[in-house]
DNA sequence: ATAGCATCCGTACCATGGTACGGAGTCAAG
DNA sequence: CTTGACTCCGTACCATGGTACGGATGCTAT
């Protein structure tokens, strides 16, 4: 199943320009534009392959990874370097422990200012004060 | 207990330019410039207010909050519009929580990715699978 | 009173991750 | 076989959150 790039970013859920942008950061190849007509000319088409390829970009990014690190990570896929590949993921994981662990905290603040300054209408609602220690 | 802009960053955790940006955006202000000499000079002191200030912005940076919505949460803090602080709450919560989710998701992706990286030396290693539905 | 470090301030620059523009070429439908 | 939407590509611009530079001045310890 061939697809422009309109179709491809549409799929992918990003917006065309963002494609081009992954793919001048070499992060996505350039298929050989083919119309055939002899020259330079033609529409480029991407596939299934190139689609997958998008969507794992996205997923790594909401994972945390930079899109440098990603880049490292697609060149590691065919590679055998597995423990690379063990050592960027662990990482990441320890990276998103902390970070989960912070925003919990951070909710539970939250969720105390809010109801703080649902309570009455008069009386305190201290945002400052909504994240200290 | 006054102190100079250097010590105030260095108890703020942030360096000395993050906090002279931080007046530029308004979120925090400049104290006089006291040296009492007389004319324009002197050095500006600061007190323990601009470093509850200081550590709210970071923390409330942590909390997923941008610079904006930040300055915005200062002004709220003091006017009594408990409403629109609910709301602000509120919306930075249900944001956590997506992206709690998320996280925790992916985190169980890395995980898979991880393990399986780490089972033999031969075998699959699929990053670009790791991210699939 | 002088060395040496810090502060003050404006302005410039940086990285990240895009988004916009515009002219030329291409393709599909009517 | 034209019209209208889409593609191609280079280049420019944007927002966010800083970081760096540098000359003039101030503060402090010797």
């Amino acid at each position: 199943m061939q697809m422009t790039i309109g179709k491809l970013a549409a799929a992918g859920d990003v917006g065309v320009e963002t494609v081009r942008y992954y793919q001048r950061r070499g992060l996505m190849g350039t298929p050989a534009r083919s119309g055939g007509d002899g020259w330079g000319g033609g529409i480029r088409r991407y596939g299934e392959d190139d689609l997958r390829r998008l969507k794992f970009i996205r997923a790594a990014q909401a994972a945390g990874f930079t899109l440098d690190e990603i880049g490292e990570l697609l060149a590691l896929d065919g590679s055998d370097d597995r423990a690379r590949v063990r050592t960027l993921a662990r990482e990441r994981i320890d990276a998103l422990d902390a970070k989960i662990a912070q925003m919990t905290a951070t909710r539970a603040a939250l969720s105390r200012l809010a109801n703080q300054c649902a309570a009455s209408d008069k009386g305190p609602c201290p945002i400052l004060a909504a994240f200290e220690p």
